[in-house]
DNA sequence: GCGTGTCTGATTGTCTACAATCGGGTGGTC
DNA sequence: GACCACCCGATTGTAGACAATCAGACACGC
């Protein structure tokens, strides 16, 4: 997902330690992204023998991966019945962009006081890719964008602790998407509205930034909640099928 | 620790489901009490045969409880040399405070609007505690009882992200204190400096509250950072020494 | 004395087998 | 028809075994 964790080969002359993903790092990650495109629906069993199967893992390293995430809250482990993917209905979905708003007017503070100009590239780079993607038409591409855009705007924070809670908020918030209907919308003007972030963190305005997050927020949860109550344009897209399927894991690269 | 995860029986005449722990959840709450107490020191290797062993309880189930920890941020893996214990130095302890500061100030208002009065009893109920606690004079006690003042304010904002972020935060401020230094020191007039926590929440009181937060976690970060530019009385306790044991996990009740 | 190669013991990472548990189906009794 | 007991297959939870890796000690060559 956003978060890249590719090792960091030291440029001439000094070198840095190379470390390498294990197996339980690809398994939590392919399980997150299963949940995060709905390839994983939102209450379903995870069959460990059939999934550590497909992954081509055995179902020890296959558990491991499965109590991070159980940790991170993305998955239910309930002893004797096994792990299921959580849902999120709407009440938590009230105190999910609850904790949102939390996590990003605090980031949007933080990013206008210190952002460097890379960083703030970074979020007009992202909201750039939203831009394209609504000419795309294609809903998940601008619900993928979307979130992009506030997750580069919480990582401008530099906080690594905001960054990490943003990075689980964001799978959460799919899934309390696909929780509340079986149908994945986004609005056509997604890049309209989110055109404030990028101005206002540039213009290191925080008051103005912070309001533009709110606004973004708030809005996004009436429709979350009562889709019929905002009265938008949206892209729509049915939800893949049933029948989750994990890709075998690529072999880790050797050497070091 | 603080979160109570006792099974709810149901009052006559309904039943609630009932949930056990499962071994994973047992061990992964022994591991982080034993972090948050010192017993497994910071940097320290976790040694799984050995304290799978002390344990009771076979290896698997307790590198999935490590797993947990992991994705927490309490445990470091490292694939081929295994896991240890986080340490966190003087530039990720202010990202820490700055999170706790995040995360304290925002339940601080939203406890403000909406605790019942069970909840403000209970912030208040913590301060007694701690104002006990220094009587007792015992640097360890006192410390958990500053800790909970602030838990139990933000589990008073009724936000279950919060508070699960809090939960582990409250662990890794330990963790920065420990690899700040081997003693453990509390300052002595931590209950005067924190009963304006409990007046401006009893007293609904936003603004004055969250300064309040504000100052103590400030100075408090200064003291983690530089301890002789504060000038308070201090409680000392040398930390336990090496050698960290772990009970014997009891077994989990029988029955359902 | 320093650097390199080899060996060994300890530990990690993964796999497989077995015991325990759960849920659904079936048959018997009232 | 409703309830209970039993059985069986699927799945989970855990233990133990084996392969792979790492770190330290030692020997050898320069």
């Amino acid at each position: 997902m956003h978060p890249s964790s590719r090792a960091r080969v030291g440029s001439a002359p000094s070198l840095s330690p190379v470390t390498r993903p294990s197996t339980v790092d690809l398994i939590a990650v392919e399980l997150r992204n299963a949940i995060y495109s709905g390839a994983l629906p939102v209450g379903s069993p995870i069959r460990e023998v059939e999934m550590s199967g497909q992954l081509g893992v055995s179902r020890g390293p296959f558990r491991e991966a499965a109590q991070r995430l159980v940790q991170e809250g993305l998955l239910l482990s309930t002893p004797g019945r096994g792990l299921s993917v959580v849902s999120i209905g709407p009440d938590r979905a009230r105190a999910l962009y609850e904790a949102r708003t939390v996590v990003e007017t605090s980031a949007a503070r933080l990013a206008v006081e210190r952002a460097n100009a890379a960083q703030v590239a970074q979020v007009r780079s992202a909201h750039d890719a939203l831009v394209a993607a609504e000419r795309s038409e294609d809903a998940r591409r601008v619900g993928d964008a979307d979130l992009n855009v506030h997750w580069t705007l919480v990582a401008a924070s530099g906080s690594p602790w905001l960054l990490r809670w943003m990075t689980t908020l964001i799978v959460e918030v799919r899934v309390a998407t696909f929780t509340a209907s079986e149908e994945y919308a986004v609005r056509t003007d997604g890049a309209h509205s989110h055109l404030p972030l990028v101005e206002r963190l540039e213009a290191r305005d925080a008051d103005g930034l912070v309001a533009a997050v709110r606004e973004i927020l708030d809005e996004a949860l009436v429709r979350l909640l009562r889709p019929e109550a905002v009265e938008v344009e949206t892209f729509d897209e049915p939800r893949p099928g049933p029948g989750a399927r994990l890709e075998p894991i690529s072999p880790t690269i050797p050497g070091r």
